[in-house]
DNA sequence: CGTATTTGACCGGCGC
DNA sequence: GCGCCGGTCAAATACG
C-alpha cells in the first residue's frame, strides 16, 4: 500500500474549544489578557503536563508505542502529492529519539564534496571529538513544530547563533543550523521549509535551556510559548521520557507575523471567521496531517513505530 | 574591531 | 566495506 498506516497519526484538536487562543497575536505582548488568551496562557493555564497532554491529545498510554518500536519504515511520499491546504499551521513534535529526522529516503546523487583530500595533508582540519570513546552521544530531546510563516528563523526568545547549513535530501530548501549563544547552553535548533508547503516553516528544538530568556527579547514570540515548551527537557520530565510530541494548532501563521510588524491584533471579524473555520478545520487538519505524514515522520521517526 | 553569518570540508552513523 | 547523508567545525567573509 502506498498510504501509510496513518490511522494512529496523533492528530487532535484541542483548541477547538479553545479559540481565544488563536487570535494571539505576538506582534506585541499581549494588551489585555482577559480578552485572549496567548499560547504561555492556555498552557501554562493548565500547569502540569497531564492538562498539556491532554489538551494536546496526548495520553500516557500513547507514550508506549512511542518509546518502545524502532525505526524501520521507508515511508516519504513522493514531492507534489497530496498539497496541504493553506489553513494548514503548525505541527509541534518532540522527541527524544535520536534517531535520524530524514535519513530514511531512497538516495539521490549529491554534490557532497567528501575526501577531496587537500593536498596540503592537512589533517589539523578535523572535527575535534569531546566525547570519550564508547559514549554515545546522548540524546536530546527534542520538539518540533510546523508553523507558516514567510520568514524562515522565527524569534522564540532566545538568541541564536547560526553554525550551519545543509542541503535536505527531498526538499529544494536548505536546513539552517542554530546554536544558542548563551554560554553553558547547549541547545541546538533546526530550521527548514517543507517541501511540500514552503510557506511552512519546521522548527526542531534540540535541548534544555539553561537560562531564562534573554530580557532584551521578552514580549516576542518568547510570551507565547511556555518554558516547558521552550525546553524539551522540562518536557520529557513533566511524563514525555523520551516521547514523541506531536500538536497541531491551526493558524499559528498569525503568531509569526510579528516580523513585518503586519500583525497589530487580533481583530473580531477573523476571529469569528476563524471560529467558524474551525468546524471546517476537522477535514483541514485531517488533509495535513495526512499529505505532512511523511515530513513528520522524518520529524519524529517513531510516528508510525506505534503501528502494529 | 568585534560579532555574526556563510560555506566548504570533515566525521560518524547507517543502509546496502 | 563502501557510499550516502545529516550534523558539525572553523576559516573566510560580511556586517554594524
Amino acid at each position: 500500500m502506498a498510504d501509510q498506516p496513518r490511522d494512529h497519526v496523533y492528530y487532535h484538536d484541542p483548541f477547538h474549544d479553545q479559540q481565544r487562543f488563536f487570535t494571539t497575536n505576538s506582534s506585541s505582548v499581549a494588551p489585555d489578557p482577559s480578552s485572549y488568551m496567548s499560547f504561555t496562557d492556555c498552557l501554562q493555564g493548565s500547569t502540569d503536563y497531564g492538562s498539556l497532554a491532554s489538551a494536546f491529545g496526548l495520553s500516557p498510554s500513547f507514550q508506549e508505542p512511542f518509546s518502545s518500536t524502532k525505526k524501520d519504515q521507508k515511508p516519504k511520499m513522493e514531492s507534489g502529492e497530496a498539497p496541504v491546504t493553506p489553513n494548514s499551521s503548525v505541527v509541534l513534535s518532540s522527541s527524544t529519539e535520536a534517531g535520524d529526522d530524514e535519513a530514511n529516503n531512497s538516495k539521490k546523487s549529491d554534490k557532497q564534496t567528501k575526501g577531496t583530500g587537500e593536498d596540503g595533508g592537512e589533517s589539523s582540519k578535523k572535527v575535534s571529538k569531546p566525547k570519550k570513546k564508547g559514549e554515545k552521544k546522548e540524546k536530546e530531546p527534542r520538539f518540533a513544530f510546523m508553523t507558516k510563516s514567510e520568514i524562515d528563523h522565527l524569534e522564540d526568545g532566545y538568541r541564536w547563533r547560526k553554525y550551519g547549513q545543509k542541503a535536505v535530501k527531498n526538499s529544494p530548501y536548505p536546513r539552517s543550523y542554530y546554536r544558542c549563544t548563551t554560554q553553558k547552553c547547549t541547545v541546538k535548533k533546526r530550521v527548514e521549509r517543507s517541501f511540500q508547503d514552503p510557506s511552512t516553516v519546521i522548527t526542531t528544538y534540540e535541548g534544555t535551556h539553561n537560562h531564562h530568556l534573554p530580557s532584551t527579547l521578552r514580549g516576542s514570540v518568547a510570551g507565547l510559548f511556555p518554558h516547558s515548551m521552550l525546553n524539551p527537557g522540562h518536557m520529557a520530565g513533566m511524563g514525555f521520557p523520551n516521547q514523541d510530541f506531536l500538536v497541531q494548532m491551526p493558524q499559528m501563521n498569525h503568531i509569526y507575523n510579528y516580523g513585518g510588524g503586519t500583525s497589530n491584533g487580533p481583530n473580531p471579524s477573523m476571529y469569528q471567521h476563524q471560529q467558524q473555520q474551525q468546524s471546517n478545520n476537522l477535514n483541514q487538519y485531517q488533509q495535513l496531517q495526512l499529505s505532512d505524514y511523511g515530513l513528520l515522520q522524518d520529524i519524529v521517526p517513531s510516528i508510525n513505530k506505534n503501528h502494529e
